[in-house]
DNA sequence: TCAAAAAACCGAAACGTTTCGGATAACATT
DNA sequence: AATGTTATCCGAAACGTTTCGGTTTTTTGA
């Protein structure tokens, strides 16, 4: 492994003024500077950027924690989108990921701070933790550079990205109410979830702008499963008869909801209409594909690691990117039959 | 950011001592072991691993390099299932990952042994590279240890995991001719896939094996891409008419051929019986359902990440995994009709 | 009580960079 | 000729660890 002395006795000069005439400082002269870039090309030298990264106190690293990085979340791809938007703007940018590997939630050895400090990465992005999670504490507490994914949370040296989910919510039950229906029910995702908060607030102006009662009954809990949500579902709509569209804060969840309909002998859309949320591939495969409300997760992706390396580099402006969303219409919902 | 001179100066010896002692060294008395800890976790030191990993050359980090870590590749999660499964394995093993942001195939700046030695990575695991990329040839060169995924390629310090493709096909082409069909259309991906060259053979021995005549005319290049599969598979039924069963060297072509049956009126699986590979998520959702063969992409990463590690570590035994596949009949086969 | 053995500790070098402060040489200015 | 400027270069320290070889202290055994 060839090092910058290696070049430096080749060259006949310092190490100094290799490392300076490869970092392209002015003060070696163009002739020594060519001969230490042909020198370092001949014994195909490469930096190595774990000596250069201890005495620069920065590593032009990432450090990605993300929570769906396991065969169970395989089906809604949303953490994937997230990983592939940041590697764009990574690739870009000369910045590399590191993939903090944090095993199961219960075990971890770790604290998110040793993590980040350990590995001397520049900065950190974090999705898919619940809001009660004691990372997110250490978070605020360290100042080490942060962008979090759906959780809205800003310090001088933290900010987020998130979707603007009340409009989006909002979107999804107007298209309902639009279409005539006016009892609509609500399978949310569990509570320690941002995005659950907001779904909720959505689902609730809207109903209060068509001044339509809201009911705490129908509205149930799915914690963002298929099974779960298909569990609940099922009691939803046998105490509930009543309802005729479905509100689901999630594709998967919606998923759910569509099998329990099935089971329970009831037409999607003829007799219960059903909206999801994320769009996700599935959603235009199912039959009948589903309603739903899209957002663009390599966006999401893209966007964090581009505020992270603005908060990096100290620019001013705000610390928090927040994205739209498109309702996409499919075969899952249609109005209410006349009774 | 406290380091382990501070612990050495509060806890009043050496810091030898204090890193023998945080190593778990038996020439540190138990007594001053158990201070210097105490120290260390009341200043909340954690160790900087770049100044390890420089004096002791060897990082704990594999380097990932994947192609499909894009927008595209969200249909097939193939590339998801191998982080995952790498990811687990890593988990439970201490090291860590530094995901490769290799921008787009033709602009690299950065050659493969580059990427490694800069990072100072103890091995690196590559995906989705074709069998002409110039990487290879550097893979075989340097003697990083290295594993590859479906690309058949030992040395003593790399080695390969992958699906047993030619019986994989074999099964597919098989599941076909005991249904009764005879006609049997290809549909493979480019052929610098070296999974491409086994399926084809896979396709091959079945027909061989039933004394069926092999017809050149009958097998199309997809290049691994759903639109392209369709606009192949779109003018080889026109072509011949003759054929009642296509098998898709991936699922996605799959669906590609999916499109051109519908859009030629061929009811699929009445007219036209189709069988995929991978067994991706949506292969179960569409209508018909596709019938496939299933390989276990998180398999491949946990074992591709284990195999690293046995390189890594000089352990006897063989450089090569491969797995099995099975069959997932579904709604998309059938008996030819009799004519 | 003394020597030998064992246990506990430590100094300093090493890993491969960057960078501060200064040194040398060449040149221009008075 | 003395001074100031500028262009090049370099020595050495620093980053935070690990580890080699050695030293000191304690224990053991006769």
């Amino acid at each position: 492994m060839t090092t910058i002395k290696d070049i430096a006795k080749a060259a006949g000069v310092s190490v100094t003024t290799v490392s300076r005439g490869l970092n392209g400082y002015s003060d070696v002269s163009e002739k020594t500077r060519e001969k230490i870039v042909r020198i370092a090309k001949e014994l195909n030298y490469s930096p190595n950027t774990l000596a250069r990264s201890l005495v620069m106190n920065k590593s032009k690293t990432f450090g990605l924690l993300v929570s769906g990085l396991n065969q169970s979340s395989a089906k809604d791809n949303i953490t994937f989108g997230i990983l592939a938007g940041i590697n764009k703007f990574v690739g870009e940018s000369g910045y590399d990921i590191v993939l903090f590997s944090t095993t199961s939630t219960k075990q971890r050895e770790k604290t998110y701070t040793q993590l980040c400090k350990e590995r001397r990465v520049d900065g950190a992005i974090i999705q898919g933790i619940r809001t009660d999670d004691p990372y997110l504490k250490e978070v605020v507490e360290s100042d080490i550079p942060c962008v979090l994914i759906d959780i809205p949370l800003t310090t001088p040296s933290v900010g987020y990205v998130t979707t603007d989910n009340i409009l989006g919510a909002k979107k999804a039950v107007q298209h309902l109410i639009h279409m005539g229906h006016t009892r609509i029910g609500f399978i949310n995702g569990h509570g320690f979830a941002f995005v659950s908060q907001q779904r909720l607030i959505g689902y609730e102006e809207a109903l209060k702008e068509a001044t339509i009662p809201i009911n705490q009954e129908w509205i149930g809990n799915g914690e963002f499963c298929e099974v779960a949500a298909e569990r609940v579902a099922l009691k939803l709509l046998e105490d509930h008869p009543e309802i005729t569209a479905v509100f689901c804060a999630s594709d998967l969840m919606a998923l759910g909801v569509l099998k329990a309909a099935r089971k329970l002998g009831m037409d999607v859309p003829n007799e219960l209409s059903i909206v999801g949320f994320d769009d996700i591939i599935l959603a235009s495969y199912v039959t009948p594909s589903l309603t739903s409300i899209a957002q663009d997760t390599f966006q999401i992706g893209y966007e964090a690691a581009k505020l992270l390396l603005s908060i990096l580099e100290n620019e001013a402006g705000s610390h928090v990117v927040s994205l739209g969303t498109e309702l996409k219409v499919r075969e899952s919902t249609k109005p209410p039959r006349q009774q």
